[in-house]
DNA sequence: TGTTAGCACTCGGTGCGCAAGAGTGCTAAC
DNA sequence: GTTAGCACTCTTGCGCACCGAGTGCTAACA
């Protein structure tokens, strides 16, 4: 059996319409509505057949049909039609995302905040992965006696430093040269490169004077290295959920909001998706998240730099709409980010 | 009338039976308790006595008694006995907040995580604000031809870079003239007096020939100045809520979510705390807040900066417990950063 | 042969009444 | 002042009947 024309438009009446009721549809509802001229009988029929198929499923005899994981991808995939997003809300995202002189993470924080707002969804973003970055300069800079705050400036324009505690008494003199020899010998390599070199060496033939200090410096500078891969994660519009039927139930809230407040695992999630505009449904999630769907988008940084941005809900989801505020907005974030080049900021060092 | 001894001792059993129950009281359960010997007649009489001078209240008149927010300030500020901490939860306050090496945002962001833990709450906690710590030097760091870095570190070893787009052309000469200058003129201030000063002028009279840079500059400042004051918040346990019965309803679950994860005004609560312990229970809150209790307390840093961390939860609290829990990681913390002096971290720019 | 009307059947949800249980307040006795 | 006893109140849980939505099947229709 195959999916003719007419079951197409019954099995996209029965998603469409219990995305936005959440309940299971019914032959005669079905049948009520004007793009569906035929009687209730054929239409159960017809559902019948695709029960058998694997689109539809049953919560109990006398209930409607509810679509199966496998309805929402051919809906995703075939069915849907992508929803224009209001003028107003395209307004809006513009002009928040706008170029004026705003920082990288900033902007990321308020893309997702505005995503989560447009969709009444959870919504996250995370901020690109710097393995690739180039080194443009290393720095030494006194702060007391025993406190020297390193710094790491990408070509990027990505700033990165803390602070070390040093074992041994140092001069700025020291400082400066270990500034120079680091900058000169490893400017213009990947961060990711830099991890695998052998940092002390650089103290032994470059720098033997200051072996003194390098037991201080280089595992600092190791961990400044591994802090720079760090991805962060923004989230918004947790109390969302409440606004979804499927969560009224406490347990299933609470089992949802444990795994999404799980940032480093969460994280991962997101991290290790396929690139582009992703959507992932049901049982094409793990396991913790296989009553949910995922969107998300990339969003270019310099045009090279990737990050990514997207939303969480359940499978019963706007999908039209949605990846249409998602698309909007990851291009938007682009935009923004390739006039204004350099734009992130450093933080706080202590 | 005023409180018997027997009056608190009752009170005393009433609320802390209610917090570990989170059900009304009756007069038989507490005449079954071994610390008081009074038949659940008398014990009826003295409730009676108690509800009237609004100590307790009455769902409803078949139900036992309640406390009332004047029952439970009374509680804390009398009745409860602060509760000793297992030694396992010590030890690992203080191998997770130990001294070894970790940045101060990543250290309080764990502590707050830990707080969670171990009291089954929603933590929280912010970072000390930075508006009278006192500028070390300023640096201005190129980047690319226009980009630059504005680089500002405070004298306990602070460190806030953002990018600045400039609008004019400048050389390597110029950036070092402008962190002289600057460095000069400003170190030593703090980071509120300098927010009132005139910038702009510095350039009149002591940088004649950069005043083309002035326009570019004076702004990025001056925002970056005002970032410095920025205090972070990191929370944890969103999902304990759901353990609570009194979020067993989802619209309670949704407006405390609501509240809590808006984060500017959840801040702003937070900063505007009295000093030291505190606790506030029930209205002693704002509106939104007024059937929760929040338990804050300050860390240290550097001897002299304050931040605070705490949990919000019922009003039916642990308050020995929680309270114990929150003392001691507030005095690790601030030991933690008392020997490691400057030891919070730069991040991003770009 | 495909479509439709009709009908018996299923099953979750709602409302109602009833009994049980917990707790109170009052009165009277100790 | 304390306590036993009792009538009264109110919530909670349970069973039960009923309703309605929806199905599947059969038979008739075009």
């Amino acid at each position: 059996m195959d999916l003719s024309e007419r079951k197409l438009k019954i099995l996209q009446a029965i998603v469409s319409d219990f995305i936005t009721t959440s309940e299971p549809v019914g032959s005669r509802t079905l049948s009520k509505r004007p793009d569906i001229d035929l009687s209730p009988a054929t239409i159960r029929n017809e559902m019948s057949d695709l029960e058998e198929m694997g689109y539809l499923t049953h919560p109990h005899t006398s209930a409607g049909r509810v679509p199966s994981d496998k309805a929402y991808r051919l809906y995703v995939d075939q069915l849907m039609k992508s929803d224009d997003i209001p003028a107003e809300n395209k307004k809006e995202i513009v002009e928040r995302l706008g170029s004026d002189a705003q920082e990288l993470d900033e902007t990321v924080e308020h893309a997702a905040k505005l995503l989560s707002e447009m969709t009444n969804l959870v919504s996250f973003a995370i901020t690109p992965n710097r393995s690739e970055s180039k080194i443009n300069y290393i720095n030494f800079l006194p702060v007391d006696e025993s406190t020297v705050v390193l710094m790491i400036v990408c070509e990027d324009g990505k700033v990165t430093n803390s602070a070390i505690k040093m074992n041994a008494p140092y001069t700025e003199d020291n400082l400066t040269l270990m500034s120079k020899v680091m900058t000169h010998n490893f400017k213009g390599k990947a961060v990711s490169t830099l991890l695998t070199e052998n940092i002390a060496q650089t103290f032994e033939t470059d720098m033997k004077s200051l072996q003194s200090l390098s037991g201080s410096v280089v595992p600092s500078f190791m961990k400044t290295l591994e802090k720079m891969l760090n991805v962060d994660l923004y989230m918004d519009g947790y109390s969302n959920i409440f606004r979804l039927p499927e969560y009224n139930d406490v347990a299933k809230a609470k089992n949802f909001l444990e795994t999404v407040t799980n940032k480093d695992e969460f994280t991962n999630v997101l991290v290790n998706r396929d690139k582009g505009l992703m959507i992932t449904i049901g049982d094409e999630n793990s396991e913790d998240l296989k009553d949910c769907a995922l969107i998300t988008a990339d969003y270019k940084v310099n045009g090279k730099l990737v990050g990514r941005l997207g939303v969480i809900g359940p499978k019963r989801m706007k999908y039209g709409e949605v990846t249409s505020v998602i698309k909007y907005i990851t291009d938007n974030l682009s935009k923004t980010f390739e006039i204004e080049a350099p734009k992130e900021d450093a933080d706080n060092n202590e």
